[in-house]
DNA sequence: CGAGCCATTGACAGAGGTCAAGGCGTGTGG
DNA sequence: CCACACGCCTTGACCTCTGTCAATGGCTCG
């Protein structure tokens, strides 16, 4: 293994009940290399040759036809990505972009199968992880295809009010270019959602939202854990 | 097991390299039950009691929110749905209804959990049924987000044709009304899609829709392999 | 033959994207 | 310290895509 500090790894949901043999043998060709931002990692279409796992940063997953571009999720630390390509030993569907400086474990593929034969308890991991990214897209889908772009928002703001203090205001994690792009929008677009919400108590001073009407703004959202509670 | 013809199961490929003390164990608690069209077999929010398994005609997975439905999926035998929720011992994030009379094999979740438990080989067939259901959201979310209806249509068009004769005719396998679902739009606007598509060769007569600019309409559609191609 | 469903078409409204212009803050160089 | 440039965000005008509502025509089935 390359740069890894090890018990960091250990302590990484798919890692921690593993046996020591394997865990030894999968880290034995693994990689964790840092990026800077704006660094593509992976290209739709390509073999999957590793298992990418996000230990610090962002990273961004996008997907591209007919000249246009679309993000498809954003991902923070720890989250594995791809894993049913390397399960399937398939090509890339979507590409992979750092957004901030990053550190990312790269795992061969083979390595990850092999793994996931000898160890139950490896795989039952992966298996879970995989379960877990499959329901992730799915609210995506219900979300985008249920939602219009005000909703989206106002929903984005009260999970990450419910996420954080809960005392009224939020901080965005991300500049608003980025945002709209994982709301699925423009940013022109995402200003204007912004100057609707104002009616139901949305007050945005720069990268901090304050949310005087939580009422009227969850009225708005419709807010259901069918779509927007992460990690159900 | 109720009602079931074992040797038409063991052929369906969850089953095939399953063992027969586990196959046995599986169908003891399991149901093959018959429905008529239109009745909802799940609801959104309930527990995940029964893996479903489509043996014989065809099922619309569909969310709601606010009031609002779309249908996420259109499943022909043999496909398995919910396996993601059925993991994790989690609600179901979508319902599920019948459009044709169908059948549906029920497993106990239960069950499933265990022969995954037992069986590797059965573990591994779950496994890339599951990995292959995430690869199938993935495509939809692309398809959704990046081509409008027209292309959306044209590429179904293309894929059908590809999958049948390729003989220049395509004969749809269900209604309007659900085509327009499948593709995510109103059945008005399906028709103005195919009014659209006139200019590139495509004339509809009924069900069957005849091809005669392939070129022209593969030049609108930009097909590619990442979205369009099923099973990879 | 009539009821009812489906598909089609037209008119309209809303959501969202594109293009262009301008404001504001930050940082750099004179 | 100020001037300027650059990037980001915002705003307005406009257009496309899509959904909604309503009316019509065709088909099937009782």
């Amino acid at each position: 293994m390359r740069g890894i500090d090890v018990p960091t790894v250990r302590e990484i949901p798919p890692f921690t009940e593993m046996s020591d043999a394997c865990f030894e043998e999968v880290l034995q060709m693994a990689y964790l290399q840092r990026f800077p931002p704006q660094v593509q990692l992976i290209t739709e279409g390509d073999p999957a040759d590793f298992l990418h796992i996000v230990i610090e940063g962002t990273v961004e997953l996008f997907g591209t036809s007919n000249g246009r571009e679309t993000t498809m999720a954003v991902l923070r630390p720890p989250s594995t990505f791809i894993l049913a390509a390397v399960l399937k030993d398939a090509v890339y569907l979507m590409s992979a972009r750092t957004i901030d400086r990053a550190r990312v474990l790269m795992i061969p593929a083979e390595n990850v199968r092999h793994a996931m034969e000898e160890d139950p308890a490896f795989a039952r991991a992966m298996v879970m992880e995989l379960a877990s990214g499959f329901r992730s897209v799915v609210k995506t889908l219900k979300e985008q295809k249920l939602r219009t772009g005000v909703e989206r928002l106002a929903n984005y703001l009260i999970r990450a009010h419910d996420q954080t203090g809960s005392d009224g205001q939020v901080e965005l994690t991300e500049d608003k270019r980025t945002l709209a792009a994982v709301l699925g929008m423009t940013p022109e677009n995402l200003s204007r959602a912004f100057a609707t919400l104002r009616a139901y108590g949305v007050e945005v001073h720069g990268s901090t939202i304050n949310l005087t009407k939580m009422d009227d703004l969850i009225h708005l959202a419709q807010p259901t854990p069918l779509i927007d509670h992460r990690s159900i």
